[in-house]
DNA sequence: GTGAAAGCGCTAACAG
DNA sequence: CTGTTAGCGCTTTCAC
């Protein structure tokens, strides 16, 4: 493979030279300029980015760190989503990703390799746990870092969240709106962040309207599949009239249960999910849902860590994107017929 | 932020003793390692992983490139799987992952790019096109490189595919025995190896029962869940009594078409999928599938990767994993009671 | 504008 | 077993 040195021995000028020009300083003529990329162009000769990156002290590499869930990913597209998302705005700014999924086994090991890892100039938390340790360690290292989502220690980091309560809030009073009762909630973990802040709208529109919190109806999952099951079947003995979900694949689990109960949705239950990255859509009935830009998260994400990269001095930043209502069937705010509708994303619309 | 040097000073050993003692070489006495051991507990010395990689020409890296179909990312967990198989694997090797979602714009820049990236030791592709020249450039690059799934020219490259044709034979043979007739395919596009593989094995079977092929009843799709519903919804004016769909996703989109549509399933039209990744336990009805071994073949590929980093001279290694037929109720191989068994994985069964 | 020289922080012969 | 000596391939002052 070539080198910056043969190149310029080649083009007859100085290896600063060829450096100069593949690195597009202005303070090359631009003679020279065109005779190097000649060679360059003939040669193909491509600058070894390990050598780059200790001489220049930045690697254009952040990493992504994704700390507990494994098993989520399996089913849930939230993450797929962020990591698409990141991915993709580290392409549109010329940035490589590398990903860290944290499996329980690594977790300390890790932890410890990330923060004084100098192979990325900055790290993308993605939902940790409120208490999650790691993010201490990553405020400690001072090392350029954003957190999707929100955490219990965020104040001093940058981080992109989204309204998670306002959501909640939203399908709650929607629900509360269309004459239910007895809403019932299936929240994530109490100690995530979605966890926490939709179990909060949810209780807040409850008081709002003034309904009692029964901590019977407020069951507590994780964000499986399987845990929407057992956590709705517990569920069935209180007779809600409506659920919520707080992640679409708890609602889509709740939907199954509630079925399989002999029991019609919306009818007898209404159901509102929380995210709408696609099971919402292909639900039956299609779920009424809120949706959260995750996408948005990620890129933003990104943008705001290599600002960080590039101007270490710049204040953390906390962003906390809004999130949407959007109405399809599962509630009983209208009955579609079971057609088209359910097969099109743009037959999604706004409350 | 330490170097081996101050590190060397402070233990009052050179630096290449050091170097020794964090690398575990052998040649270091027992007293000296533990001093020097000592003052990088004390300090917290890391090593600098790019001055590392530069000297040693190694970064221990490697990328893992999905080429093309971005969008399919958001409702397949398929890539989820391969990703999430292939850090995880590259975590048990000391390893870490970059990814590469090939977006259409960045197509020819990437390609480029990661040819001569010395950042990465080698790299994994996933689900390239039959014909993608993405393939052809890495093969000519000799960098050390494993596809999972089949291609075109990837004889000389080392593969990790799963038995797609043997799968589908086997979906389709069982529609057969339970006395299908007129059976469809919803296949992915035919321009990827998973399309034609499961096509081929789709006619295979029904060549085998002596029925025949009618290309009508043979619809080719996109992996997306709209596709499926469009597909479905042709296919419906063939009247078939039974549908074998390329890809869990497509029999979700089926399952719904055909419910609109006032049929039932399995009664009139039995449906079959391909994948079991999650989707399939948690349709209605849960989908009788074709298990393919995804994690397997991420962590397979890893491994196969990183053995052929450390010995660039082995012949390129193909490997065809079995996939596995899972009855459930969509076939009506037998109708079990919407309860429980919708919510286990262990409600899992081999015909 | 261009080049010479001095590293970036580490590994790897080669001596001792 | 340990230290000395060269680099790995590039960026970056600092002269000219």
């Amino acid at each position: 493979m070539l080198t910056l040195d043969q190149v310029a021995r080649l083009s007859g000028v100085s290896r600063t030279t060829v450096s100069r020009v593949i690195n597009n300083s202005p303070h090359v003529r631009p003679a020279t300029r065109d005779k190097v990329w000649r060679v360059i162009q003939e040669t193909g000769f491509q600058p070894n980015l390990v050598a780059r990156s200790l001489a220049a002290g930045r690697t254009r590499m952040i990493g992504l760190l994704i700390p507990r869930p494994v098993t989520n990913l399996f089913n849930d597209p939230y993450f797929s989503v962020v990591i698409q998302a990141v991915a993709s705005a580290c392409n549109a700014h010329d940035y490589s990703v590398t990903l860290w999924l944290a499996e329980p086994t690594f977790e300390r090991h890790m932890a410890r390799r990330l923060l004084n890892q100098t192979l990325v100039d900055g790290v993308i938390v993605s939902s940790a746990q409120l208490d999650d340790p790691v993010l201490h360690a990553l405020i400690d290292s001072k090392r350029p870092c954003v957190v999707i989502g929100r955490h219990a220690a965020s104040d001093c980091l940058s981080y992109i969240d989204v309204d998670n309560r306002g959501g909640a809030f939203a399908a709650v009073r929607h629900l509360i709106d269309l004459g239910r009762q007895r809403i019932a909630l299936i929240s994530g973990p109490r100690n995530t962040a979605p966890g926490l802040d939709r179990h909060e709208g949810y209780r807040e529109a409850l008081a709002q309207a003034g309904l009692p919190y029964d901590s019977a109806l407020a069951e507590e999952s994780d964000f499986t599949y399987e845990g929407g099951c057992q956590a709705m079947r517990r569920l069935l003995n209180q007779h809600p009239d409506a659920v919520f979900a707080g992640g679409d694949i708890l609602a889509v689990a709740a939907l199954h249960v509630i079925h399989g109960a002999g029991l019609k949705v919306p009818e007898q239950v209404a159901v509102v999910g929380f995210d709408d990255l696609g099971l919402a859509v292909s639900a039956r009935p299609p779920l009424t849902t809120i949706r959260q830009p995750v996408h948005q998260s990620g890129s933003l994400a990104v943008e705001t860590l290599i600002d960080l990269i590039d101007h270490p001095e710049h204040k953390p930043r906390h962003l906390v994107l809004p999130t949407e209502l959007i109405v399809r069937t599962s509630c009983g705010a209208r009955c579609a017929q079971v057609s088209d509708v359910n097969c099109r994303s743009t037959g999604l619309e706004t409350a």
